[in-house]
DNA sequence: AGCACGCCGACT
DNA sequence: GTCGGCGTGCTC
């Protein structure tokens, strides 16, 4: 492997700092100097800050203000592809590089030296005198053979207080030792059998494997419908990239998946492997980033900022639910983890496996231009087959107002509570009513700071911002003109719904699946966990119960609103709807029971939905790549978005009237300009937002032309102006 | 990002 | 006269 360049004591170095500087600044190398690469402290100002050696100095600077590096810190040097990596995702994304290394540099505890711990161990000789607790002390430690622990684990194994070790380590009879905090993990062994595979299964863990050795750079779509084994079969590819001495990364778009994941991984391989997302302790982040680097953890499961972790010598990354929209960063660096993923892979020669029942338009467009492999795993794991779809014509439905479980639907789960067997509901919306309103003047109770309107969260007793955040109780008078007892609560969330199967299903036990009702990831672990073991009879659930979970007493999913999707100005809201409604229905019937999905809805005509209805993918996806290729948008087309915000309205209409008139760089590489518009959400946290949308061709070099764009104009110090390149939501 | 510098309004 | 508002600029 390559390894940077030495620069000796005093030589000039440029150092790129995770301060907010556009450009690299001259240091001296410190005494000892240091390699490119190395992690440093440096002086800034008053401060010491982190950076990274990037290269040598640009002698740009007056020599005698040049400052010399702090220290280096105890950290293995950033690999020339991981700089590599960083400086073509900044360019990208254009994002500044400072905020690219912070996401690059996420490690509790960078600049700590070595972190040590006491362990203790059997040493030699025996105590002056033999007590009960020092004999225990002493058959605990002997028992484990050569093996120490931390003082508090021997005193709890041995029942013992922590001064009767302490007294033996006086005497020499217990040996105190420092040892790294930092293990590396336990190997894991790829030569352990795995689960028989089915001959399609067979055939593309071949052809997974067959890449994994290659040590080259490509991506394959792995498609296969819920339950025929993708999990399987990538775990090949892992277990052949460990073969090789190399490592790898799974991706996963919820941290719910995590636990279940790792049993699996545990099943093939004999060990755990290492763990990275924000449910991770601070400890546990540290190790796993450390022994990342020195090579002490051979696989790493996580979330997509798992991508930026200093990888020794990574040679596979899947990415599994390639088409879930949460690997699309959203706030601060914007990236999409699926694009990342496969430019770090083809830095670093890797292969990439996207893995997904309903793949997005962009991996399927990709297919067909023969960028990317595809395989296709038909067969269903064991017994179980697709199930039966049908839609709900809601406009035949006989349904008061504030009801939304349709009689059709209602005696489906009726038969389901018969036989023992489990229903979903499921609908997007959390809560239990996104809009109040008071019956008196007509008021909709709106967030304060944003213009959103506030959800009621019935059992929470309040109001909720989705945007902000923001809470407040449940008033008993209307804001507007006071009226008292007028509020009422318009259209459905889960949590009203669960009432409505309460009243109609009075003895079913019914469990309620939404990401804010549960205080941690663990709570919301041990609830699947119950509900996948038959602890109830009816799921009321969101979006969360489209990832991925296994509920094998399932057979029936009811989709309140399958036309919530479908509306909007979201090119990819059919996408969405086609995506979601798939998944979802995927849940039903995944082992020997048959399913049955029923899809409520008011445009049962509508091309999704029947699209949906006849199963027929391939025309789905012919019909909206045709109509994406014909309005010039992604993955045909480029977009850009941007987003002005400000406490001041007219500021944020002032500079994107600007921006939009001064369009003379988007226009030389042949691109719109669209807006300046209210951005869908037009104040959010008392900032007013505007929105403008760049629409250029799939090869025009937009990031250039935007970066000449947005540098016409002096931006007054309270406008934030953001790029969103490839944007997934429009907000 | 911080932090100093500096240029204008209201105060012991 | 000064205390302090935060706009502007600098940090190797």
């Amino acid at each position: 492997m390559k390894t940077g360049s030495f620069f000796d004591e005093g030589a000039l170095i440029g150092v790129l700092t995770t301060q907010p500087l556009d450009r690299l600044l001259d240091y001296k190398a410190p005494e000892g100097g240091c390699l490119a690469g190395a992690f440093v402290e440096v002086p800034l100002g008053p401060r010491k800050v982190l950076g990274v050696v990037w290269g040598p100095g640009q002698g740009d600077y007056a020599i005698a203000r040049v400052r010399s590096v702090i220290r280096v810190l105890d950290a293995v040097p950033m690999r020339e592809e991981m700089q590599e990596f960083l400086t073509r995702a900044a360019e990208y994304t254009l994002t500044p590089m400072p905020a690219m290394l912070r996401l690059a540099t996420r490690s509790p505890g960078l600049g700590d030296p070595p972190s040590m711990r006491r362990i203790y161990r059997l040493g030699s000789g025996a105590p002056d005198r033999e007590t009960e607790a020092r004999r225990r002390v002493i058959a605990t430690l002997s028992e484990y053979g050569g093996l120490a622990f931390t003082l508090r684990e021997l005193a709890e194994m041995a029942g013992v207080s922590a001064s009767v070790i302490k007294g033996l380590v006086k005497q020499g009879v217990v040996r105190e030792e420092d040892s790294p905090r930092d293990l590396p993990y336990p190997r894991l062994d790829p030569t352990l059998r795995g689960l028989d595979l089915a001959e399609d299964q067979a055939a593309a863990a071949e052809t997974l494997r067959a890449g994994a050795r290659a040590q080259t750079y490509s991506t394959t779509l792995l498609k296969g419908v819920t339950g025929s084994g993708k999990t399987e079969v990538y775990l090949e590819a892992v277990a052949e990239c460990l073969t090789q001495g190399r490592q790898a990364l799974v991706l996963l778009p919820e941290i719910a998946l995590t636990s279940e994941f790792l049993k699996r991984v545990e099943a093939r391989f004999g060990a755990m492997p290492a763990e990275w997302h924000s449910g991770v302790t601070m400890t546990e982040r540290r190790r796993a980033w450390r022994m990342v680097g020195e090579g002490g953890a051979q696989l790493v499961v996580g979330a997509r900022s798992a991508l930026f972790l200093p990888f020794r010598d990574l040679g596979l990354i899947v990415v599994d639910e390639e088409h879930d929209t949460s690997y699309k960063q959203e706030d601060g660096v914007l990236y999409s983890a699926r694009d990342m993923t496969v430019l770090r892979a083809s830095i670093c020669g890797a292969q990439v496996v996207l893995a997904s029942a309903t793949p997005s338009l962009e991996s399927w467009a990709n297919v067909e231009a023969g960028k990317y492999a595809k395989l296709d795993l038909t067969s269903r794991f064991g017994a179980a087959e697709l199930p039966e779809m049908r839609a709900i014509d809601m406009r035949v439905e006989d349904l008061p107002g504030s009801r939304w479980i349709s009689p059709t639907l209602q005696k489906a789960v009726g038969q389901r509570l018969e036989r023992k067997e489990q229903s979903l509901l499921f609908l997007n919306r959390r809560g239990y009513a996104p809009v109040t309103i008071c019956r008196a003047c007509g008021h909709q109770i709106g967030c304060e700071h944003c213009d959103a309107r506030m959800v009621e969260h019935r059992f929470l007793k309040r109001l909720v911002c989705h945007q902000c955040g923001e809470t407040r109780p449940m008033p008993d008078k209307c804001p507007n003109c006071e009226a008292e007892d007028r509020l009422a609560p318009v259209g459905p969330g889960v949590e009203r719904l669960s009432e409505e199967a309460t009243a109609l299903f009075p003895d079913a036990r019914i469990a309620v699946l939404s990401s804010d009702l549960f205080g941690s990831a663990r709570a919301m672990k041990a609830q699947i966990e119950a509900i996948a073991g038959g602890q109830a009879d009816i799921i009321i659930g969101t979006q969360l119960v489209a990832k991925g979970h296994n509920f094998p007493l399932l057979t029936l999913v009811g989709v309140i609103d399958a036309d919530l999707g479908l509306q909007g100005s979201d090119l990819r809201a059919a996408e969405r709807t086609f995506q979601l409604m798939r998944q979802v229905a995927g849940r039903a019937g995944r082992t020997e029971l048959r399913g049955q999905a029923l899809l409520q809805t008011y445009q049962p005509e509508h091309a999704v939905i029947r699209a949906i209805l006849s199963g027929d993918e391939e025309g789905f996806w012919r019909a909206e790549a045709a109509e994406r290729r014909q309005a010039g948008v992604p993955p045909y087309g480029r977009l850009a978005g941007i987003v002005l915000s400000s406490p001041d309205v007219q500021a944020v209409f002032d500079i994107g009237g600007v921006l939009a008139r001064n369009d003379a760089p988007l226009r030389r590489i042949g691109a719109q300009v669209y807006g300046p518009a209210p951005a869908p959400i037009a104040r959010i946290r008392g900032r007013h937002r505007v929105r403008l949308l760049v629409k250029a061709a799939k090869t025009a070099p937009l990031q250039a032309a935007l970066s000449q764009w947005v540098a016409q104009v002096k931006l007054p110090s309270n406008l934030r102006l953001s790029i969103d390149i490839d944007p997934q939501s429009f907000y």
